[in-house]
DNA sequence: TGTACATCAGTGAACGCGCGTTCACTGATGTAC
DNA sequence: TGTACATCAGTGAACGCGCGTTCACTGATGTAC
């Protein structure tokens, strides 16, 4: 009991450790994260922190798999969550969602898809099928629409490179995921260009060129959705 | 005469300074920029730069315009050289240019477009216009195709969300620039898409999943082009 | 209830390191007469 | 052609700083009897 106590507040610890990691990375930016800062911040001393987290390295990584989560979290709670009838309602909120989530979480964003951190190397085994993770409730939404006639992919969507085609092939059949090819196709598309948007919109390149990024953002993905051939209701 | 011979020498130390930084980013990554390594590197003392930089910030700033010039350059030289016989073709070609120095120049590409280095905040009257300029080129040949009547804007994509036809209106009649808001607006489309991809690439995340990163890219370009209502000849 | 003991979160000092930048200087080179 | 001088690229020592990490420790808390 006074062991569970303490595993307790250990873990409180351990999360105040990491709040403050994360106010002085949206601080100073990814790099300004370090023990000492962290130290100052909960007015510790630096050793204090190895009682929590073996090394910096091994809080970034803890820091990293948090945001991971986070972002799958809020994808799937926008996806149970939205109010829209249809399968592609559904989808067009997870990728609103997911812009939003990088928007209110910039850090967060930055060490999942942003620069690598200078001498830290994310374990590639923990780091992967996190970023597919991701995937899965947008696919699964296009998916669904396939097999309900909601999308029927049109010109020039329907069309796979054959390169392309035998990697997602592969990556279904590695893992078993119950879906179409080109649903893992199209949910690739519509990742790598909502990227695009939320890449500029982090680094700050693109508010100064579009005025106002939430619109520009959710018209060029309903665009995209329209040109792959999703029937959407406005 | 003398002197002039001592500017070009100091101008070949200078440009030996910038050269030795870009090698040192490339193998630390951005943030291992230093300028006592660039001193190992070029086996001098660490204040000997201070002759031919006034501080840290300067050569960083320099190496940002730099990049900025070498990407445009590189745009410019696809667009002009380009063997296609439409301006869609040369887009086209400008486009794939634009993925390439991207590639080959990971550090440059990260100086102008990645994470803000710790403490340091590039002066935005050297930024945003620089930024601009690698806009033009993918403009004025998508006007062109407008002109020709190659590219004649469909559904979605002749609809542009007041906003931001607000905002690119404004910033044609403030920089005087001789083209069409839709051609304004179809250059920020396709310029955001391709980033996407491109910062992906660059962070290594999209590799893993498309196979073929080349392939992958030009078909989503020519595809989005093709959407647009470009006349693409395959 | 009262005392002896174990636990363990957190301390304080220290380590070796690399950093940007300053300062007074040296010594080779090239100039002026 | 030969000498005195100015220039200035580069040196070497030093500054104060913050970093990650180690180590032996302390002292409050909670446990066992």
């Amino acid at each position: 009991m006074a062991r569970k106590r303490n595993e307790e507040l250990n873990a409180a610890t351990a999360d105040a450790i990491k709040q403050a990691a994360r106010q002085l990375m949206a601080e100073e930016g990814t790099n300004g994260l370090s023990v000492r800062g962290i130290a100052k911040v909960l007015d510790l001393t630096p050793p204090a922190i190895y009682h929590y987290f073996a090394s910096l390295d091994a809080l970034t990584t803890a820091l990293i798999v948090d945001s991971f989560n986070a972002l799958a979290d809020a994808l799937e709670f926008a996806g149970s969550n939205s109010t829209a009838p249809t399968a592609g309602g559904k989808l067009l909120d997870v990728i609103l969602a997911y812009r939003q989530w990088a928007v209110d979480n910039p850090i967060g964003f930055q060490l999942i898809y942003g620069n690598p951190i200078p001498g830290y190397v994310a374990p590639a085994d923990a780091t992967v099928p996190a970023v597919v993770r991701t995937f899965v409730v947008s696919v699964s939404f296009l998916e669904e629409a396939l097999q309900t006639g909601e999308l029927v992919p049109v010109e020039p969507y329907n069309q796979i490179p054959p390169v392309v085609e035998a990697r997602l092939s592969d990556l279904i059949s590695q893992n078993q995921y119950p879906i179409a090819i080109i649903s893992m196709y199209l949910a690739m598309i519509l990742w790598t260009q909502l990227h695009g948007i939320i890449y500029l919109e982090i680094y700050n390149h693109i508010q100064f060129n579009v005025g106002n990024v939430p619109i520009f953002y959710e018209t060029q993905m309903r665009n995209m959705l329209t040109a792959m051939g999703l029937k959407m209701t406005r």
